[in-house]
DNA sequence: TAGGGGAACTTGTACAAACAAGCCAGAGCA
DNA sequence: TGCTCTGGCTTGTTTGTACAAGTTCCCCTA
């Protein structure tokens, strides 16, 4: 059963794809839409706050709402599983495990992951038959078996956990920023040495925000972006000054 | 005159900061809270729906709130301008127009901006004294005049447009991956040629969603990192392909 | 004609109440 | 001991009401 807010949130989201309330033009106030979908102006609010969370419209007090975009921008867990954003946009996509291992954690490690051993794995993976990413993964000891017994060619690491253990990778922190390739990611890559990469550095925990993986993700310059909105008063996105460490 | 919900999340930020409620712990429940507060269970809501946007707290139906992490992050408008982060932050910072000129809009930049003619500004700026960005941005023509009458050092270009014409960048798209440093960036920047650099793509938006600029900023690699913490159900930020087409 | 003053409209905040849906621990059973 | 299952707790959804605060635009006046 889908709330109501979100169907209404739907409904108007494709208004504004279709262009029946086309970019730059008012939204109906929340009154009307109250009316139209017989509900409750409370549930009328939900459903545009989605909106505005998604960057598609604006708001300020005391002046009607206005669609700012018609771009579809569904961006679930993409962040965290490579494979299901390839999947929702109808990229092909493959992946292979170079090395895994299991060793004693860092002392960074063990305090990021709570667990005195790590399991280590090299995976690349590639985006319409190219390598794109070099992806560098330390689960904590506790998923270690789970990971292993995954085929060394799974296509989403996020989904067979899901499936085989039940996992949900919750929430997660990521850090975005650039580095040189080195002469191994460069050779796995097929770029050369030194070329610019867009490394993704994240944290991801389950929904009681224990620690599941710590992740050095890099991508090969021109293959992907990301992207986000903001406006003034509700920025998720925040930037850094260049230390590496990750937590406080 | 702050909202209600808003100093519960203030005082629930502290409690959690300071550590009344340490990370992994459980917040009270919305009841205990409203009973606290003396407020509506609503009230409580809209507090605790403020500290999961920012990723401190993680809900899920049933379960009791959880305490995600307690680092302090504002992120006002930081992403629209440098000199506000900076500031912050507590950082030495500059900025220095290198060349300014207004010239016809190219068919992009027409559409983009909606404006024929535009004023092309390019800024090095720095922080704590190295130069750590090449700042190319496009004014629409609307915008020219008070953009050229700011001093070439403007510390605050946002700050300074507010001041002069009460102009606020309301809203903003940004696109975020890495780039080779061209032979003139390098110059500015003080890197060799071909170096990796952060790039933010971005387009500026008032309230009512006209475009003011469109601007393409590098980062020296190492000198600035982007962050952001996304729970699965809520996620601003979105992964793309390497096309370099900002709109759809 | 330019400007001030409102009135009407619109979004933001707060409260109250009720039910739905999911989680968890403890009681009870095999 | 180990399992299920139920009842209480907790968060999610929806409705309704009232007032506060900001915007817009028209009308009236100087």
């Amino acid at each position: 059963m889908v709330a109501r807010y979100e169907r209404i949130a739907a409904e108007l989201r494709d208004d504004i794809v279709t262009g029946v309330h086309p970019v730059g033009s008012q939204l109906p106030s929340e009154a009307d839409l109250a009316a139209r979908y017989s509900a409750a102006r409370g549930t009328v609010r939900q459903a545009v706050a989605l909106l505005a969370a998604e960057g598609l419209v604006g708001s300020r007090q005391g002046a009607r709402r206005i669609v700012l975009g018609n771009a579809r921008s569904q961006s679930f867990a993409e962040l965290h599983s490579f494979a299901q954003w390839a999947r929702a946009n109808g990229y092909r996509f493959g992946g292979q495990v170079i090395t895994q291992r299991r060793r004693t954690a860092t002392a960074v490690e063990a305090a990021r992951l709570a667990s005195d051993e790590v399991l280590e794995v090299l995976r690349l993976r590639s985006l319409e038959g190219e390598p794109v990413l070099v992806e560098r993964t330390v689960y904590a000891d506790w998923m270690a078996r789970a990971v292993e017994e995954l085929p060394p060619d799974c296509e989403s690491v996020t989904r067979a956990l899901y499936d085989s253990v039940g996992l949900v990778f919750a929430y997660g922190e990521h850090l975005i920023d650039a580095v040189a390739a080195g002469a191994h990611d460069a050779r796995l890559l097929g770029v050369r040495r030194g070329s610019p990469l867009l490394r993704q550095r994240r944290i991801t925990t389950t929904y009681e925000g224990r620690p599941v993986e710590w992740s050095d993700d890099r991508y090969r310059a021109g293959s992907v972006a990301f992207s986000i909105r903001n406006s003034i008063g509700a920025n998720p996105l925040e930037r850094r000054a260049g230390d590496l460490h990750f937590g406080p």
